[in-house]
RNA sequence: GGAUCGGUAGUUCAGCUGGUUAGAAUACGUGCCUGUCACGCACGGGGUCGCGGGUUCGAGUCCCGUCCGGUCCGCCA
C-alpha cells in the first residue's frame, strides 16, 4: 500500500497509529543530530522525524533526500514536542522506520511555495510545477466547487446541460473565428464557436425549455490579463421568460455561489440603468465598492472665460474624499495619469476645499471665491475633500474620469478584493453607431430584442432605442451578460437591415437560425457569464490565468507545450492549403 | 496596428553621469549542529549582462536594429 491517510490529515487523535503516507519533498531541515522532512501532497503537508540515535541510517539516507523527491514512508504518528500552530498537522509528527524512494527530481527551475521566486514565464512553462503550489491548487479547486455549485443550482431550477459543437461555421459579425481547415471537404473550413449563441436559441425551438453549458469559447483576439483565446462561459438560456424572470434566476444563480464557494450571503442585487451607469460612473460596468460619483457642472463652469471649459462639451468631476491636503507632486502625477495616451484627458483641474473651509484651485484666475462655492455644493463635497474635474467631448471625458476614479478607489484603498458588490446594468442602448463604417452594429448580438416600448424609435431614432439587454458586474467587471433575443420574423428582418444585412447575406450567414424561427420559436432569452472572470473575482484576483490550469501567454502561446506550431509539408497537402507566410 | 516597461548567476533583482576583478538575496554543493518548521553557522561553485551592429581609448550602462516577455490602447457583436 502506498498510503494509509494524506498529507493533510493527521491529528492528535491519531497519535500511536501505524500510517503510511506518500508524497513530494518540500524540505528537509537537518541539525545533525535529527533530520525534518516536510512531506507534501494535495492534501498538506506532514513533518516527518529522523533521529539519528534511533536510525542513523534512515537518518542519513533522509539527508539525502531532494526537493520535489516522491517517496513513500511507513511509521508511527507521535504527538511533537514543539507543536506548530501553523499547521493543520501541526501536533504530530511521524517517526518514521521505512523510506521508499519512488522518483527522484530535478532540481525545479522555482521554489514549490505560495511566494515563489518563480516568474510568470517560468511558471506557464513548468506549469505542473507551479500547480504543486498550494494557492495555485486551491485556484483550481475553487473552480471546481464554482462549477459543481453551478451545475447543483441550475439542476434544481430545471436547467439541462447540453453540448453544442466545437466545430461549427465562421461568420463575420463579432470577434475574429479560429478556423480549422476540412480535410474531407476540400478548400472549406470549420470555425470554433465565439459562443453556442445560435444553438442555444435553436435549442430553445427545440422545446428544450431550459439549457445550460460550461462550455469552452474561442477568439481570435488580442489578449489581456483578463483575456484568453480559450476561456469558459457557463451560458445559459430560458423559454418562455420575461427579463425580469431571468434576473431573479441568475440572481439567485449569485446568491447561491456567494452561499456555497465563499459563505456569504448576498443581498438582493441592485440595478442601475446603462445611462445612469454612463452618467455617474462613465462607464457600463462600475464598481459600486465606493461612491465618488460623477457631478456634471458644465453649466456652472461656462462662461467665465476659461477657454478649455467654455469649449468643452462637458465638464465634470469627483470629490476625493480627504485629499485637500494632496501636494503639488501628487496633483501633477494626477495629471500625468489622465494626460497618458490611453486616457487622453488634456488636463486636470482640482478645487481643493482645505478643513478650515478655503477653497483653493487651479483655476482661480477665472473663478472668485463664490463661484467655487457653489462647485463644492453641487459636488456635495466636505471640508478637507479634493474635487478632480475633466473638461471636452463628452464620451472621452467621461471615460477619462473613469479612469481617474478608478485610479483614485484603488489609492484610498477603496478597492478591496475581500468586499464584494454586485450590480445588474440594464436598459443597454441596442445599436452602436460606428464612426468609421457609418453603420449601426448591435451592441449585444444581432439576435437582441428591442424594449418594446421603444419599438417606435426603430424607425425615427435607432440610437435611441434600447435592448432587453443587461449585464451583471461585480467590482468593477462584467461577469456575464445576455438578452431577451428576438423571436418573431418580422422584427428579425427590420433588425438585419438595420445593421445592413442584405437579405441574401442574412439568409446565407444565419439561415438555419431563420429556418428554425419559422417552425414556432418561443419566446426566449439568456445569459452568459465569463466563469475564469467569476473564478478570478471569487478568489480576489484580478488575472484569469491562475484559474486555469493550462494557460496561454500574451501572444497566445502555450509556453509549456510550445504551441502553436508549424505543421510539415505533407498535413498542410493532405488539408490542400498551400502557406503565403509575410516573413 | 499602436504605446509603454523589462531581458544581468538556477531564480528574483541591484548595478548611478560609460571607467579596476559584475554584486545581493535566495536556491544549490560541502562541513558543523538533537526540536527545527523561511532552522542556524561557516565555506564553496555558479555569468555568452537576450542577440546583431554602431559610437568610444573603454559599453551591462549610450545609439540603431532584432528577438523574447509583461502591461495597456485599438480589437474583443
Amino acid at each position: 500500500m502506498l498510503r494509509t491517510h494524506t498529507c493533510g490529515e493527521l491529528r492528535i487523535t491519531d497519535v500511536n497509529k501505524r500510517i503510511t503516507l506518500s508524497g513530494w519533498v518540500q524540505r528537509s531541515r537537518d541539525l545533525g543530530g535529527m533530520t525534518f522532512v516536510d512531506l507534501r501532497d494535495r492534501y498538506g503537508i506532514t513533518q516527518l522525524v529522523f533521529n539519528m540515535e534511533i536510525h542513523a541510517d534512515l537518518c542519513k539516507e533522509a539527508r539525502k533526500l531532494g526537493r520535489e523527491w516522491v517517496i513513500s514512508i511507513e511509521g508511527v504518528v507521535e504527538e511533537r514536542s514543539n507543536k506548530n500552530a501553523k499547521m493543520a498537522t501541526g501536533d504530530v509528527e511521524i517517526n518514521v522506520d521505512k523510506i521508499t524512494i519512488l522518483n527522484e527530481s530535478v532540481l525545479p527551475p522555482f521554489t514549490i511555495e505560495n511566494n515563489t521566486d518563480g516568474g510568470d514565464e517560468l511558471r506557464m512553462k513548468y506549469r505542473y510545477l507551479d500547480l504543486r503550489r498550494p494557492s495555485m491548487k486551491e485556484n483550481i479547486e475553487l473552480r471546481h466547487r464554482m462549477a459543481i455549485e453551478t451545475r447543483n443550482y441550475l439542476d434544481s431550477k430545471s436547467f439541462l446541460e447540453i453540448e453544442t459543437p466545437f466545430l461549427i461555421k465562421s461568420t463575420p459579425e463579432g470577434a475574429r473565428d479560429f478556423v480549422v481547415p476540412s480535410r474531407v471537404n476540400e478548400g472549406e473550413f470549420y470555425a470554433l464557436p465565439q459562443s453556442p449563441q445560435t444553438f442555444k436559441q435553436i435549442l430553445m425551438v427545440a422545446g428544450f425549455d431550459r439549457y445550460y453549458q460550461i462550455v469552452r469559447c474561442f477568439r481570435d483576439e488580442d489578449l489581456r490579463a483578463d483575456r484568453q483565446p480559450e476561456f469558459t462561459q457557463i451560458d445559459c438560456e430560458m423559454s418562455f421568460v420575461t427579463q425580469e424572470d431571468i434576473l431573479n434566476t441568475f440572481e439567485g444563480l449569485a446568491q447561491h455561489l456567494f452561499r456555497k464557494v465563499l459563505g456569504q450571503e448576498l443581498e438582493a442585487v441592485p440595478r442601475m440603468t446603462y445611462a445612469d451607469a454612463m452618467r455617474l460612473y462613465g462607464c457600463d460596468k462600475p464598481d459600486l465598492r465606493f461612491g465618488m460619483t460623477f457631478t456634471e457642472i458644465t453649466d456652472m463652469a461656462q462662461g467665465k472665460g476659461f477657454k478649455v471649459f467654455d469649449d468643452a462639451e462637458l465638464v465634470v468631476g469627483i470629490t476625493a474624499p480627504g485629499c485637500s491636503e494632496y501636494s503639488r507632486k501628487q496633483l501633477d502625477e494626477l495629471t500625468d495619469f489622465v494626460k497618458k495616451p490611453q486616457i487622453g484627458a488634456g488636463g486636470l483641474i482640482y478645487v481643493k476645499y482645505g478643513t478650515d473651509g478655503s477653497l483653493k484651485s487651479s483655476v482661480d484666475k477665472f473663478f472668485n471665491n463664490d463661484g467655487l462655492k457653489a462647485w463644492v455644493s453641487a459636488f456635495g463635497a466636505k471640508e478637507g475633500d479634493l474635487l478632480l474635474i475633466l473638461a471636452g467631448k463628452a464620451s472621452k471625458t467621461r471615460k477619462a474620469l473613469n479612469e481617474l476614479r478608478l485610479e483614485m478607489g484603488t489609492q484610498l484603498g477603496f478597492r478591496d478584493n475581500k468586499i464584494f458588490k454586485p450590480l445588474w446594468v440594464v436598459d443597454f442602448p441596442l445599436l452602436e453607431w460606428d464612426e468609421d463604417s457609418q453603420r449601426f452594429y448591435a451592441m449585444h448580438h444581432p439576435f437582441t430584442s428591442p424594449k418594446p416600448e421603444d419599438l417606435a424609435l426603430l424607425n425615427t431614432d435607432p440610437g435611441k432605442v434600447r435592448a432587453n439587454a443587461y449585464d451583471m458586474v461585480i467590482n468593477g467587471v462584467e461577469i456575464g451578460g445576455g438578452s431577451i433575443r428576438i423571436h418573431n420574423k418580422e422584427l428579425q428582418r427590420r433588425m438585419f437591415t438595420l445593421l445592413g444585412f442584405s437579405e441574401e447575406e442574412a439568409q446565407k450567414q444565419f439561415a438555419f437560425l431563420m429556418n428554425a424561427f419559422e417552425y414556432g420559436a418561443p419566446p426566449h432569452g439568456g445569459i452568459a457569464f465569463g466563469f475564469d472572470r467569476w473564478c478570478a473575482i471569487f478568489g480576489g484576483q484580478e488575472s484569469i490565468r491562475d484559474f486555469i490550469a493550462f494557460p496561454k501567454n500574451n501572444s497566445g502561446r502555450d509556453m509549456m507545450i510550445d504551441s502553436p506550431s508549424t505543421i510539415s509539408e505533407a498535413q498542410l497537402d493532405e488539408l490542400h492549403i498551400k502557406l503565403n507566410l509575410k516573413k
